[in-house]
DNA sequence: ACAAAATAGTGTATAAATAACACTAACTAT
DNA sequence: ATAGTTAGTGTTATTTATACACTATTTTGT
């Protein structure tokens, strides 16, 4: 039943019980649409904690790998699919989960609101987007994984160019100003941050200018890909 | 079987099937010694991958809490004991290990080699300390737990002071040093990492000297952890 | 036409951190 | 006495971080 072969009856006997696990994926999903950062958590349908809000996550398919199972997850609750993820922390207290031992990877990942459309299904009878600060008590320990994902979050923002792909194609500097600050909780000197990011050489201003704004209208900018890359291999940091 | 309770039968019955994974835990203890920076190795006298060498690990007793495993797979088959371990990545593929489906949780921790007696036992038919460059082909796929502990290692030394346990309670500046340079693989330069670490000021000059060398006795300081604490509290940020 | 409102955009000076670099000092062993 | 070995020490140039305030351009309302 177990899946081991190959040995013999009395050591699967032994080790049989060692095989009565479950493992789970829970998804932390951040979002950004110009305001307050986001996270995506889902109306549990059913039990355990029945009715309350939670991370998107579900036991782990024994088939499947266990990376891989992450988009999975997510889509079936959200209709969100094909996301990058980061695997941050495994939580394994004997009693986290009422039905049984569970230890569950947490994974994150940042996305621009906008781009996706929710679609929630199986347990989930809805979806919807809560400012970080503004989230109560979530089901199972998912307060702790939340706050796990965050704080990585925080700390990744800063040494990785994360978070172009949260604008539009073209932005403003004002706009990738306000994504950082609002990632990271503070707020950021406007002078220096154009600066330091200007210099680092892979955004490229468009010429265009934005449109219907009441008031001076802002160069757009882009994020080059390829650029950025050729730094990268040079052995270029970002940092922030 | 599981351990669930208080739902239908039905679900039950839809639910085992998701509770017959294994999980296990590796534990990545690195060791200084004066010299190469080393981590620690068990021979394995037990199917499968009887024979060969790996990471210290084993199955996760159901009733245990993950965390606080750690440190009695690692007692059980070393004799090492109450280690402070930092939690890196787990490792999932649905084929990592021959007899089942088993998730692994991989650990790491730093010690002075000098301070603890290896005493294997259980399936560990041996145990040693090996220089990381020299690690050959371990069983499952612990080369790649070893490499991302190292990895992990390697960015947290650099902002946590991390390190100051694995010297003697007195030690000299050149030991400091060599230390760093045995964790980063590269080296430092002298001066300047005297500078930096001096104007920390959490190292005491204790006034005594080396004894019995056949070279100039350096000066012998000790790690003032009060002091570091003080700092810290102030919201001092340890950086290499 | 003009004023008010709103956000965009710009530069400099100071302080701090980093990096590069070479000789003298103190001890031991022969 | 000398050769060998590691300890110990400062300065300079460069880069990076930080603090800070006004002008420019557009829309809106009168």
């Amino acid at each position: 039943m177990c899946g081991y072969i190959g040995i013999s009856q009395k050591l699967q006997r032994e080790l049989k019980k060692y095989f009565t696990l479950g493992a789970s994926i829970d998804c932390v999903v951040f979002g950004f649409d110009g305001g307050e950062l986001k996270v995506l958590l889902i109306e549990r349908s059913e039990e355990p904690f029945n009715g309350m809000w939670a991370l998107p996550g579900n036991l782990l398919d024994p088939q499947e790998d266990l990376n891989s199972s992450v988009n999975k997850v997510l889509f079936e609750l959200t209709g969100l699919s094909d996301l990058y993820f980061e695997q941050v922390e495994t939580f394994g207290e004997v009693k986290r989960h009422p039905y049984g031992r569970v230890l569950t990877v947490s994974y994150y990942t940042l996305v621009k609101i906008s781009d996706y459309k929710l679609n929630p299904s199986s347990f989930a009878a809805e979806a919807k987007w809560f400012e970080i600060s503004k989230v109560k008590k979530l089901a199972f320990d998912h307060n702790m994984i939340l706050n796990s994902c965050f704080t990585r979050l925080q700390k990744s923002v800063r040494i990785k160019p994360i978070g172009f792909e949260l604008l539009p194609p073209f932005f403003t500097l004002s706009e990738l100003q306000a994504l950082y600050e609002s990632i990271l909780g503070f707020e950021l000197d406007k002078r220096n941050f154009r600066k330091k990011i200007l210099q680092m050489n892979f955004l490229n201003d468009t010429g265009k200018l934005q449109q219907n704004v009441s008031h001076r209208p802002a160069k757009l900018y882009e994020f080059d890909e390829k650029k950025y890359n050729d730094l990268k291999n040079k052995g270029f940091n970002f940092e922030l």
